[in-house]
DNA sequence: TAGATTGTTAATCGATTAACAATC
DNA sequence: TAGATTGTTAATCGATTAACAATC
């Protein structure tokens, strides 16, 4: 507001975002690293928008929430919102990230490509069944759950990820945070109870689904 | 208003309902599931919302759009309301769905035991792949991508999810709807565009680190 | 009956959109 | 310069919370 020239605010934010917006941030790192593979220089609020169903408002304000990114006329440089929004979502580093839970759900995220390029590396493994630690599992090596806290230690390790049955998530959690974690990811279908100083976020498949099933059901026209 | 006593109001509502509050019913579904596993009869907004870390008034506002389910000075019958959100969400019935993709995540979901328990079956899984279509897949019958119109109308699908490459995912979901698929899944990094009256929902892995991540560095004291 | 808890209305709070001066 | 598009303020819209009469 006095210094106009100055661009970007830096780091952690004073005023409370509403979550909506730190999803929609995402949404936007998403487009525009599609749109610099696509060879595209510049962008704005509106292209933006219309690709991701906004309005153009919506978008500016979006960003205006953490500094001046664009410029009037141009609108915004993808090679230089991009390392912007990374910063404000704190992935201008690498995390390292521990998974729980060797089944079906924790094998496929070992291997899912999505979380290096976005700058999360999985670095452990854990579960209780020797069976599944005779190995490394995607060159991520595995250990039994009773070395978790040892391992996150060692590790430097700050985000979990839950992928056990529901039955066996609540306990994992609270290992997990007592081993010093500062944030989960939970793909059990269950509702954790920890405490506030730890991030959550949950991800439950079959709640995904329902909420396709009620936009079908429930669509203009089609009971 | 006029007939007190007359308890739910079935199918389809009319006024739009916030995707917000959707999303909150599948909670109290899972909530409501679990209370019953351990043995209790009945609820109310209070214990609700507490285990969600919602107000009570936002839990009876939201049920409170759908009809009449509880009853006061007792609360809610978990056996009754149960199935009153089942039928909301579209999920009393069974939905066969498709599953687009044999990699790691494709089939970790082949696998989920968690959408049979809500609603929903896999019956036929995609790829392109031949080597991925030896053999059924957690006795799921797969099938080469060429065959997805012939079978989503065979087996009546309606539903299908997308656990293939960024890179495939859009052509991937034009050949669903082409199929005649009224809702799609995907988990592709990628934003669909896709006719208005085909349903989505979409599911990021890393978005969901990235959200996590930036509320671990964004914490009330803690950069 | 007294106590508990609902469904609903009104009040508050927050988020989205529209509009426009500033500016590249 | 004229045209385009930003950042931001004010207006609108929608969602959440508080409060309470109705009622089990």
């Amino acid at each position: 507001m006095d210094d106009a020239k100055e661009k970007s605010t830096q780091q952690p934010v004073d005023v409370q975002v509403p979550a909506a917006v730190v999803s929609r941030l995402s949404l936007y790192l998403r487009e525009l690293q599609e749109l610099v593979r696509a060879g595209q220089e510049t962008t704005n609020s509106t292209q933006l928008g219309k690709k991701l169903g906004f309005t153009d408002a919506q978008v500016r304000k979006d960003l205006a929430y953490f500094g001046q990114f664009g410029y009037p006329g141009i609108g915004y440089r993808c090679e230089e919102l991009i390392p912007a929004i990374k910063r404000i979502l704190g992935t201008d580093r690498s995390w390292p990230v521990a998974v729980v839970g060797l089944g079906n759900l924790g094998r496929a995220l070992l291997g899912y490509r999505g979380f290096d390029e976005q700058g999360f590396r999985v670095v452990a493994a854990f579960d209780v069944d020797p069976d599944q630690l005779q190995q490394d599992v995607d060159s991520v090596e595995t250990f039994h759950l009773d070395r978790l806290s040892e391992v996150v230690k060692e590790k430097a390790i700050r985000l979990g990820i839950i992928a056990v049955p529901a039955a066996a998530a609540q306990e994992v959690a609270t290992k997990l945070v007592d081993a010093g974690v500062d944030g989960v990811l939970n793909f059990a279908p269950v509702t954790l109870a920890l405490p506030d100083h730890v991030s959550r976020v949950g991800v439950d498949l079959a709640i995904e689904l329902e909420q396709l099933s009620f936009a079908v059901v429930n669509r203009p026209e089609n009971p």
